[in-house]
DNA sequence: GGTTGTAATTAACCTGGGTAAAAAGGTGAG
DNA sequence: CTCACCTTTTTACCCAGGTTAATTACAACC
């Protein structure tokens, strides 16, 4: 998939801190990230921050909600680490996916991907407790706990970082 | 997509309480519901259920970690109503969508819907207490709420039932 | 150096939800 | 009707996590 956002993309870098997009705003494009780390997230209307997910090398990104046009992003996209992304427009991807068959199984592909990771963070949800969710992340990507705030990985994971303190003390006894 | 399914699948009937495949299957067939209701649930190793869905007419399910060969099925899927299915092989659809256009981008079309309403529940798991989730389901299919039973409803927003009977009188002073 | 700001820890108190068990309601089969 | 079974409610107790606030620990910057 790299390569057609290669082809046919445009390459944006950004700097720590720098907003790729604001939930509210208007934007259909998807992003490839190429090197860098970034942080989705939502927040409520009582001010309250709430993490979606960590992008980092190779993953790819872009708010569904303002893909098929049902009002703006519902979440913001923040730099956590200078980062250099390659912007797409979705639409464009699709109007190409309509006749091409080579682009259409690779958007089949990454959106199947796509749907994989969201199942089984469904599943953490679901099924495990916040104490257990902290373990499997620990387990899973644990070199991503070395590159954001721990603020970041409660708010990740549901709860606050008070919470996360106690847990890890609990833990790390 | 329906007409995809009718014209390469196979139409097979269940009653209730039927199950159509079980967690550890190994089945990589996804499945379109013409009538009936589903439940779609995880027992993990405590024994614990939780429902990771309910599917209804002209919704369309199969077990992702299976069509990837990652490993048997994540969930069982049961009928909690008489349904009839069609049941269509991931394999030959992607061996379809590689050779036929229009059926490519049926696929991402279902897999795009599929995406958005995953992100809607990582929001409400996320974002939103377990008061909350009652209330967003009762706004937005409340229909849904006749036709199961609160224990499952319990189990699908990640509480126990004694939890939910509790909201429910709070509500509903 | 000191100052400012953010991250993380700790403590005290509160609350929502878990657990277990009993009681009350339904519903279907014989 | 009665028995058996399942769903829902209620009670009592416990605990994880939320909230607030104070403390400590860094790191950046003047």
């Amino acid at each position: 998939m790299a390569t057609y956002f290669e082809e046919f993309g445009e390459v944006i870098d950004f700097n720590k801190s720098d907003v790729v997009f604001r939930q509210g705003d208007d934007n259909d494009s998807i992003y490839y990230i190429q090197t860098g780390l970034l942080k989705a997230y939502y927040v409520t209307a009582g001010g309250k921050e709430y993490v979606k997910s960590f992008l980092k090398e190779a993953d790819i990104i872009g708010s569904l909600t303002a893909l098929t046009s049902e009002g703006g992003c519902s979440f913001t996209l923040i730099c956590l680490e200078p980062s250099s992304l390659i912007r797409v427009p979705f639409s464009e991807l699709l109007k190409l996916a309509e006749v091409d068959l080579a682009v259409a199984n690779q958007l089949i592909r990454l959106l199947t991907n796509l749907a994989i990771k969201k199942e089984r963070r469904e599943y953490e949800f679901l099924c495990l407790s916040a104490e257990e969710r902290y373990r499997a992340l620990q387990e899973t990507t644990p070199e991503l706990l070395k590159r954001v705030t721990q603020n970041d990985v409660a708010r990740y994971l549901g709860i606050t970082p008070v919470a996360l303190s106690r847990i890890r003390s609990r833990i790390h006894t």
